[in-house]
DNA sequence: CGCAGATCGTTTGCACACAAACAAATGTGC
DNA sequence: GCACATTTGTTTGTGTGCAAACGATCTGCG
């Protein structure tokens, strides 16, 4: 009884509006939604890409993949995409003949000087329903569970 | 020079690892990893549906979409794996026959009552980093956010 | 030197995620 | 009652996201 009891009342109490999985998605879906609106000719991770390029240089694909916290197989798909559209170019490495080193293209940086700002924009347009100290606090916790 | 010195300014300023949506998609990285390691059988949207269906009983499919944050599009390809499992069970509506009332079957239900308290395992070892306050504090700004 | 293990890029398969377009059914206003 | 808008489910296309497996290459260790 006590069993079967127990059992039942696990499942009555799951609330899935507290679990912080899907606190994250939705939180999540609205910031996509605002980078969508704002920056409809990238993705973010397109942008992340140009980012970390702009940032550290040329990387080969599995060190960006690293740089942008995509597996190998995703930064692939991102990479060509990206290369498709000339904003990044893609030539061996001479050193180790394994590597596809990706740098950005003078289309790919001016590109990522004239969104840099607006991505700036969506990270405080996501975050505007917090004030200054709150905004502060979420970084800082989601820091720490990432 | 003003101009060119703020716009090269810009792109040099943009920190990728401060901007939120990374951070996001960092964290939900790390929980999805959690979540895929203890419930291999199931996505985090499959749970989603089982949830809200022990939770409401039966739902159309755009209500389902609703309740779940999933677009039409994509609530279909969940239920669908639902359905191809036996999980749930599907109907036309006679009073609206636009519509598919989606409902847990038996081993749906059986199913949800085990993993329940498994997923809340899961969102417990994704704040683990947390002390409590700051797991409060975490979902109080997400929520505000999402 | 030689070879076991690691790394790199690639492909395949599966599962979201959303925009856009569509047909069928329902609801609304006049 | 009837044109018109809305809702619902579906399909297509594009873009992540990850596991698994693979060949090519590199590296370290004996």
């Amino acid at each position: 009884m006590v069993t079967a009891a127990k059992l039942g009342q696990t499942a009555a109490l799951y609330r899935l509006d507290a679990q912080i999985g899907f606190i994250l998605r939705r939180a999540t879906q609205r910031h996509l939604a605002i980078f969508a609106d704002r920056i409809p000719e990238l993705t973010p991770q397109q942008l992340a890409v140009l980012a970390r390029l702009h940032e550290l240089g040329a990387l080969s694909q599995n060190q960006l993949g690293r740089e942008t916290a995509m597996d190998g197989a995703t930064v692939k798909g991102v990479v060509d995409r990206l290369l498709a559209r000339a904003l990044v170019v893609a030539e061996p490495d001479l050193r180790d003949r394994r590597r596809l080193v990706v740098r950005l293209s003078r289309e790919g940086r001016a590109l990522f000087d004239a969104l840099a700002e607006v991505g700036i924009a969506v990270s405080a347009e996501t975050l505007a329903p917090l004030d200054e100290d709150e905004r502060r606090t979420l970084l800082r916790l989601l820091e720490k569970i990432a």
